[in-house]
DNA sequence: TTTCGCACTCTCAACGAGAGAGTGCTGAAT
DNA sequence: ATTCAGCACTCTCTCGTTGAGAGTGCGAAA
């Protein structure tokens, strides 16, 4: 059952056989027989003895057969032992590492350039993209701001991270004036500016027993408001965001074109909750991560892969991106592709500091 | 041609019976023939006689019969009279009332209303929703904000008409103080608060002018982030926002379960160009108005009917929404969902001010 | 004008035959 | 001990056939 069983006790000519027999219907998508096997492979073979291989192969998990007499078919197993032991990645010819860097151009707005990756890995493999974007445990509050709407709602803009900015109406028990809004966004950016939004929400009860005491109006004023805010916050589904793409992609994929199990899949991302927990596993490797089949525990993603890998900055991961296609998908190219992908949106995003 | 042609050369009975046949095949979705629609009208007609007559609404195009022995199907034309003439709408009952009510809570976030509104049409009527909020060519600026972000980068916030936040990242020559910016958006607010977008822009390069005489370097400041900053909003495209939900429910539609139609149908979603254009149309009709398939003159909704209405706030329209279903939808029960929901979200979206 | 009867057309599901692809096993050759 | 040719077997897929079922159109009768 370890993985070494299968690599270590298979011989050398067993393994050739294999990876070319995956490489075969990765192509083709056909199940592929000792005949096509044999013909296939340099090495002179008759079918005879290419299914005395296979029969092997079929003992150690590797391979399947539909039925009988329909060819063999590499298992999530077999995969797993060819992503990670057999294949050789190729490396990305220069025009097509130019043209995601084209795209990859940071612009200055942060969920434009997510969904413009996304949108350059479905385009790219023509499979479907997706980047996740965690909503990171560290916040640093950079600034906070009040404007006064009509009928005692008020407008919170926080700006975050130097980058993200969020916006919340609440309301209010009373009328407050512009000015007095200014004087407590003030008051507010001179001692959380730069904290944690945690630390921040943690405070904020201390600080408005200190303001208590000193009875100042509008300090006072002040914390009601970040209350009120924070309060929001806390509510607020901590909900990470999600860029799809080319879903539809995946309709041309034989494996995947009944119906229903369209619907169930489509069904899948659009909840976004599977999705994000798989990613969320990535997020801790280091580099790419593939979930092939059944292996990542989601029923609906039988006969899908999932390429992985984050993308960070400073050394700092931010978050996850891959693509999602079937298992029968060129490996060779998509890895490299998303590696180069987390590898270049990482350093966009860098630029942008 | 005209549509007065049918309903008037048309003999009371024929309509009668047309009407039946429509219900029928939108009830079973299957052709129907002579001997079903002799046992299912209250009129004691023989299968003949009722030949003759579906004979008559084939001449007129109202019918069509996919082969020679699969009874009949109403044409877009068909379904154009039986919804425009022969179609009692049911009232809904208060419990669906109720429930519409309930997911319509008005809440702080607009986009988020939005969004619900979406979903709740589909949930409820199991066909795919969508909701239309269009950029209002008059957009009241409300409030502009500035705030440092590092490396020479400004965020501009403005608020807009009460209610939408934007928020944009300009990158600016030299670097500018936080308090340079602050009188800046103080000196902005004072002259432009209140005053159309449109307005400000087409005024920025007057002011410009104006403030380089009285040489103060503080409205010169203000003046050059307005122009980054409205500069950008110009090259922004002006898209408009549509909310999605529930495409999924399309896959169960037997008129639509192939594969490749499905895929267009998606496909035109995700683009949503075209989706926006038909409901661009819709935004001037003054109540619930219904595209049949091809009538739409999108190809891709062939089998689809959209069922729409503007929604206003203070008989001003803010927006469309809407029900995309096949053409054999159960009208008399979505028709009546589109019309209170966008009544509903008026109202809700009124509260909110 | 309505209806009955009848011949006709078209689809659909079921069935069986035959081709094609591929297997496993056996026994001989290397 | 491998390798491999031969062979019987199994399973799927396609195709043609067939019969049932549904529905039509038309002409003649009521």
């Amino acid at each position: 059952m370890s993985p070494e069983t299968n690599s270590s006790q298979l011989s050398e000519r067993s393994l050739y056989l294999f990876k070319a027999l995956v490489e075969h219907f990765i192509q083709d998508g056909a199940p592929v027989g000792s005949r096509t096997l044999s013909k296939d492979s340099s090495l002179n073979l008759s079918p005879a003895t290419i299914r005395n291989v296979m029969a092997d192969l079929e003992d150690f998990g590797l391979l399947d057969s539909p039925h009988t007499s329909a060819g063999r078919v590499p298992t999530a197993k077999g995969y797993r032992l060819f992503v990670d032991s057999l294949l050789r990645v190729n490396d990305l010819n220069s025009i097509e590492v130019e043209k995601i860097a084209k795209e990859l151009d940071p612009g200055n707005d942060f969920k434009s350039l997510m969904q413009r990756t996304s949108s350059m890995l479905s385009d790219i493999t023509q499979l479907a993209g997706v980047v996740m974007l965690p909503r990171t445990e560290q916040s640093k509050l950079q600034h906070i701001e009040f404007v006064v709407l009509s009928g005692n709602r008020v407008l919170v803009i926080l700006v975050v991270n130097d980058r993200e900015v969020q916006n919340r109406i609440i309301n209010t028990s009373r009328t407050y004036s512009a000015s007095e809004l200014q004087e407590a966004s003030n008051y507010l950016n001179d001692i959380f500016a730069g904290k944690d939004l945690t630390y921040v929400r943690a405070n904020i009860l201390d600080e408005l027993e200190k303001t208590k005491e000193q009875l100042s109006q509008s300090m006072q004023t002040a914390m009601e408001m970040a209350q009120l805010a924070f309060d929001y916050e806390k509510s607020k589904v901590n909900s990470d965001e999600l860029f799809f793409s080319g879903e539809t992609n995946l309709m041309d994929i034989a494996e995947l074109c009944e119906v229903d199990k369209l619907k169930k899949l489509f069904n899948t991302f659009n909840q976004k909750r599977d999705i994000l927990h798989l990613l969320e596993q990535a997020i801790s490797a280091d580099g790419i991560q593939i979930f092939i089949g059944e292996e990542s525990g989601h029923d609906v993603l039988d006969n899908c892969s999932v390429v992985t890998s984050p993308y960070e900055v400073d050394g700092k991961i931010l978050g996850v991106l891959g693509v999602i296609g079937p298992t029968r998908m060129h490996y060779e190219r998509v890895i490299p592709i998303v590696d180069i992908t987390a590898k270049m949106l990482g350093s966009a995003l860098n630029l942008n500091n």
